[in-house]
DNA sequence: CACTCTTGGTTCAAGTTTGAAACAAACCTA
DNA sequence: TAGGTTTGTTTCAAACTTGAACCAAGAGTG
């Protein structure tokens, strides 16, 4: 099979992604270093919790919320742990299961960061695009993540899928 | 100053964009940490150097091109010249500077996996988006890049910009 | 020329990520 | 219920990233 290599347009795309994710993802930890002495992936954890009715996750949800490893999982909370933003229990019925808890502190770290953060979000992204293009975007990224979620899913038939929704920018 | 919060829109694009952008790099590094024995930031220092007239950039244009600190970069390019796939060279004519030189043997390894790195983009991103969509988000994210670059520019005035285009996909 | 500033690059320690392996607790299933 | 599989999580070593500090070489200036 002879490789079908991308386009042009298609090549200018790919790099334009892969710079500007990297540029974001650069610029967001920054501040959030600066401000919040986190990086953004911990920031995502506690903002995670939080929006969450008892600002609790079990480890494996709260990996698949964040999408990472669980093993990355497993550090970033000892961190955070360590630095008394959250607190970890071990749930009742299933005893290999522990959760990860949002500590008072913890929430008024998020409080109090949380406006820097969206500011910068929104200047890095958002005060320069349309409407157009908020809703494009949107589309583009959730097509992307369905699919590679698909792939890993039990596949065919599965659990009542328990989505919640959640208020708040991680 | 009161927080303008991101409106509903904007959330879901803003999450979707972080799930997408994580779970994209992950499988782009995973098939290249396979096929290639090395992460994507490592595959693209090659192919940056690939597209270079002679096979080679001092390590501040690398850095820039590639979006990574130069710390970053030096540890980089120290695996792959152990790795034999690159070779420093320094500057005749500014003593400070060296250049990053691709190897033969790198060449060949950038030829011999490209196909399963190029594949692979496109069953992440570009099977599955119109024409349409690979045009919005080439502009979103130049848009983004051109932005984030500006700040960080010498300012006003400068240099006649030299820029080349390039073939391939990094 | 001496002085200062900038630029190109590396170094180092501390922190983070990776991936495979290890464990233990649930879950089958014959 | 014994035996085997799956699930939830951690551990560990090796690899990678970060950011500040450092060093040397060019540039600009009086």
């Amino acid at each position: 099979m002879t490789t079908r290599w991308l386009t042009p347009k298609e090549q200018r795309a790919w790099r334009a992604y892969i710079a500007a994710t990297f540029l974001v993802e650069d610029a967001i930890d920054r501040q959030l270093q600066q401000d919040a002495g986190m990086p953004h992936l911990y920031y995502s954890i506690l903002a995670n919790l939080s929006e969450t009715p008892e600002r609790r996750l079990r480890m494996t949800d709260l990996a698949e919320r964040t999408k990472i490893t669980r093993s990355r999982l497993t550090y970033a909370v000892g961190r955070l742990e360590k630095d008394g933003l959250i607190r970890r229990e071990n749930c009742r019925w299933d005893k290999r299961s522990s959760f990860a808890v949002l500590t008072e502190e913890g929430m008024e770290v998020l409080e109090r960061t949380a406006p820097g953060h969206v500011e910068n979000v929104r200047s890095l992204l958002f005060d320069h695009l349309t409407e157009e293009q908020v809703e494009q975007l949107e589309e583009i990224c959730t097509g992307i993540v369905q699919r590679l979620q698909e792939d890993e899913r039990p596949t065919p038939d599965e659990v009542p899928w328990r989505r919640r929704s959640s208020p708040s920018c991680s």
